[in-house]
DNA sequence: ACCTTATTTCAGATTTTACCGAAACACCAG
DNA sequence: CTGGTGTTTCGGTAAAATCTGAAATAAGGT
């Protein structure tokens, strides 16, 4: 098992407590964390196993895991029992993990900000910079979006080059070209 | 009173469960909001006031939002009371609150990873995969970090180009360069 | 159809976290 | 020293998130 291993055994733990300080359970963390150091599908009950875990609260963690996309559920030969992996690929995780991040938070806060920065464009007794500073707001979290959607349909090379260019990618940028 | 106005009641309530879903308390996410919308500064007092908190919870929150950098305490001529102010340039506050994290939490991960990285490559007990993938997730973090670190001195008005670039940026990369 | 095994659901228990309010302490200016 | 202001600490409490265990449901095999 897995979870012997002392380094795993630490990895998981911390991968758990991340999780902890990013908005996501403990249990889905290190869910997470142990598909992700396996090399081959594992069933719910080992994950009981593995981590001491109530049944019922591996079931939630992995519906939720396969919710973000970054585990799925496969068939073994010969076993009844469904079984789990985990995406292996880290860039592919993190796009998925922000993609349905963004989708339950930043959008929704975008049709808010949208709404009151309407509302407030015929709202007279609202002070000058309440209105101005919504918008900017609104502005900004959607320009955010609207590049993340760009970068992440770039093909995966281009990202890990881009990735690596670090601060030298603003050499590439013609002067003076802004849209 | 700021909020008086329904739209910035709205906004800073909607501001504070935003904080809460991202490892921030609801308190500190509204006192950000509220010095957000107001354009001038706020002493501890009228906080209290405005969002019906505890005292020692303002204060708790304000030096928060002190040690992200994004709330600076300000003098105010004729008043002996501290008063406080919101970072308005939001890139400037996104690059401080992600520097923050970075050092609370991704920091410390890396320095995780690496120590059992080098601890698994004398484990011969331990499963091959498991060693393989604790060293990519180390370096994916370490890479991830280091791109922060150069994109974040990159001067305004070129962050704001690249950002409105957005998947364009692909375009300007030369074929084969990758460092 | 029936028995077996796997999975999900959900009410309640547990744990954690956030928050309050009061008290103690520190500071400064008059 | 005194009064105003600010921070810190901390016991108590409330609220929220998390997890459990049992019961319900679904699926599989014979």
């Amino acid at each position: 098992m897995i979870t012997d291993h002392p380094e795993a055994k630490a990895f998981i733990l911390h991968w758990g407590e991340m999780g902890t300080q990013w908005g996501v359970s403990r249990s889905v963390a290190q869910v997470h964390a142990l598909l992700y150091l396996s090399d081959r599908p594992i069933d719910a009950e080992a994950i009981v196993d593995a981590l001491g875990l109530a049944r019922s609260n591996v079931s939630t963690a992995l519906k939720e895991l396969q919710g973000y996309g970054i585990v799925r559920r496969v068939h073994v030969e010969g076993d009844r029992r469904d079984h789990f992996v985990a995406e292996t690929d880290l860039w592919e995780m993190l796009m998925r993990i922000v993609q349905e991040r963004k989708k339950r938070e930043i959008d929704p806060t975008i049709a808010l900000l949208g709404e009151l920065a309407e509302r407030l464009r015929g709202d007279t007794t609202a002070p000058a910079q309440v209105r101005e500073r919504v918008v900017r707001m609104h502005e900004f979290i959607g320009t955010l979006g609207t590049w993340y959607e760009q970068v992440r349909v770039l093909p995966k090379p281009t990202l890990v080059t881009l990735m690596k260019l670090g601060g030298k990618v603003a050499r590439f940028i013609p002067k003076g070209k802004s849209g």
